[in-house]
DNA sequence: TTCCTTGCAAAACTTTTGCATTAAA
DNA sequence: TTTAATGCAAAAGTTTTGCAAGGAA
């Protein structure tokens, strides 16, 4: 009898759950990418996720893998943990500060901290959305 | 006259002592891209430095902007603003949290929101060492 | 001279794209 | 059947490496 806290079964049913309600055709090599990802926190990359499919006999490919992907990040089941499409170098002597993301153009802005304590419920420019906090 | 707050040759001196200082032998390129990093704080990839530089009518190679950026960041003079030399994908929908990344490993740790509140003055393995917040 | 730095080109690695094939509705 | 997803391979982009040439101590 199996023990495991949540039976491959619940997961695969979840998984389709939540794909179909961002509107994403839950097909096979789609649910194993979910369920790799949403089964328990855990940051993954691309090369990763290919390996572990690979390994568990799945027939998938490195393009399957980023379409999949890019299609979770952009309908907002998962979030991309790299800031920019290429690495970026900062000063580390600067003043302390957090950095926003903005996810539409890609920018990086430094907000200095105590805007951020002081004025936590701020205002945004129509439009705005809150993406999430890294 | 020049109004402008910092002149030129007092940022190259600054730049030159910084360098100095981390035992960083003050050449031609590494002064300049210093001063592009240090003169205020900003976020530059390796393209946007190499084509800075280029631009301003310097003689430099995508090897040599890399190789300092590098020697920068292992220095401590410089931080990497990106985790992972591979993105990382992670579910958009898990627990609040925050990340800690080892430097040595590369891993990125998950730590919840209510642990970092609670227990800032926190114990550390016997070697690590404070790089940063993020 | 000796050691370190640089530039160039090629290699290694990551991500995207084009297109024929396959699977889903 | 009609549309969308997949796999493969090639392309595009980023970072590293090897090595000869150049510069500083």
């Amino acid at each position: 009898m199996d023990h495991s806290a949540r039976p491959a079964q619940a997961i695969a049913t979840h998984c389709e759950q939540r794909l179909s309600a961002c509107g994403i055709r839950p097909t096979a090599q789609r649910l194993r990418i979910a369920a790799l990802l949403l089964a328990e926190p855990q940051h993954l990359s691309a090369e990763q996720i290919l390996a572990s499919m690979r390994s568990a006999g799945a027939r998938v490919s490195k393009a399957t893998v980023y379409n999949t992907l890019n299609l979770f990040a952009e309908r907002g089941l998962i979030r991309l943990l790299s800031v920019a499409r290429s690495r970026a170098w900062l000063d580390s002597n600067g003043y302390a500060h957090y950095h926003f993301h903005d996810v539409t153009s890609g920018a990086l802005i430094d907000v200095p901290v105590p805007e951020v304590e002081r004025r936590r419920p701020t205002t945004h420019a129509p439009g705005d959305e809150f993406s999430g906090v890294e």
